[in-house]
DNA sequence: CTGGCCAAATTGGCTTGACCAATTTAACAG
DNA sequence: CTGTTAAATTGGTCAAGCCAATTTGGCCAG
């Protein structure tokens, strides 16, 4: 290393990711750009290829660059710095209740702060989804755009962030098995007609409509989950508080052809 | 690649790692346990060593694992695995606001749900920041214990998880200078006070209370925020709405010496 | 037999050099 | 000027080797 000459004990990948991403934050390598290839890194900062390939990754899994393959390495916009690596595993129905909670609080203040292009954005959304459910195809997409339209219509970047993190959460090796719980055309519709009344309160500037409907909406998830939930593992002791349910981790396998 | 013998085009890294990961999540690899060396691992997936360093070095970075050096990569508890890179940077005041909507409804719930030993623990956490005030030390460590208790308290670990992450939230380069902007021994005792009161709803499983409490010292704290902000950088406009301020980033360079 | 010390084996950290595959660029023919 | 093709660029992977930190095990002294 050139730069951090001495007293750096870490491991090269680490000091190279820093630095990189300090030139980064300071804007030496803007956004989208692409950077020098690891080749030409290895030789600036003195060390091997090996070396900075661990760096790229790093600063990869971390969503700050993107990796492709025979062209380069390019910034990520911050925007759409994906979060960093959904490593933590949460039980499926704390994170339906701890959404429950964030959302309703998210609904309510989207009421208030909404412009009518949002507005109007998030009824294009739950259009889409609707014609998507009526072509049988999986509006999971538009659902989550939804969501998290809705959160940046409260104007704070990091609900949005917040909203998006917690939809895209694994739920564990547990709800890859169920990931079309919501799958059928019927709980698709309901659901639909839930975000259509949280939709309604927002449209209305309704803060504690839109908080008791986005409520709703999220308990009727889970009752819905709950469903498929029994429907695909073996009995199982109904969930019933609001909040708190601490959730059956380590199931066993669920594995059911 | 043995396991996934066909059909794999992403990068060799990404499948030792997803497999590796399988194996944990699996409990194949237990935790606290040391997984095979980096060259039993390279023999055993039939790769090089460097991709397995990769593989490694990407789960290490997503908090999986812990690699030290000369003894062997251990796989991490579920509850120390460190939040992925708080890579996103946020702007200050949507930070503050945020964790406002949010822990206002933790605290409510906590109220419900708490127990009397997390009471205890909670009332533990406030008596450390209040010695370590008296003490002229920075209590921010026994300030964030206290919020991660009560959103623990939830019994909800995604809440948990969730407030650690905010409360640990880079806010960008701005944030770094005013890192202290809570350093004087007034103003944390304030800040204590703050916390008493929600100590105090929430012993008294009065969750309306412990809302507005909570509510009352996140406003509190953004205020304090403000006036150092303020005195740091150069005349700014005070944001003033309770949400929604979308605060003035890339505010230059706010260096003065 | 116990305890501590030292050397060998183990394990991660890093380098060099090379070759392949995807992509981009530039030259070239039409 | 355009479309094709070949060369240069760039990431992806592998191989073998050496160093440094750690662990292990055996040896010697007590």
């Amino acid at each position: 290393m050139m730069i951090t000459q001495v007293l750096d004990t870490r491991r090269v990948y680490q000091q190279i990711a820093d630095q990189v991403l300090q030139l980064i934050q300071a804007g030496e390598f803007a956004v989208n750009s692409r950077l020098p290839s690891e080749r030409d890194l290895a030789e600036q900062f003195q060390v091997s290829r090996p070396s900075v390939r661990e760096a790229l990754i790093a600063l990869e899994v971390m969503g700050l660059v993107q990796i492709k393959m025979g062209s380069g390495v390019y910034v990520c916009k911050p925007s759409q710095r994906k979060q960093p690596a959904p490593v933590k595993e949460f039980a499926p129905f704390e994170l339906i209740e701890a959404r429950a909670l964030i959302e309703a609080e998210i609904a309510a203040q989207a009421a208030l702060n909404r412009t009518d292009i949002q507005l109007h954005e998030l009824e294009q959304r739950l259009q889409e989804m609707s014609s998507q459910s009526a072509q049988q195809k999986n509006p999971l997409s538009a659902d989550r755009e939804f969501h998290a339209l809705l959160a940046r219509a409260t104007g704070n970047q990091v609900l949005a962030t917040l909203v998006e993190q917690l939809f895209d959460a694994r739920m564990g090796v547990l709800f890859s098995r169920l990931a079309n719980y919501f799958d059928t055309q019927a709980t698709w519709e309901q659901a639909i007609k839930e975000h259509r009344a949280v939709l309604r309160a927002v449209k209305a500037q309704d803060p504690e409509r839109a908080r008791a409907a986005m409520r709703h909406h999220m308990e009727r998830a889970r009752k819905r989950f709950s469903v498929s939930w029994l429907k695909n593992a073996e009995p199982q002791q109904t969930s019933k508080s609001s909040l708190g349910t601490h959730s059956t981790r380590k199931a066993g396998g669920v594995v059911k052809p």
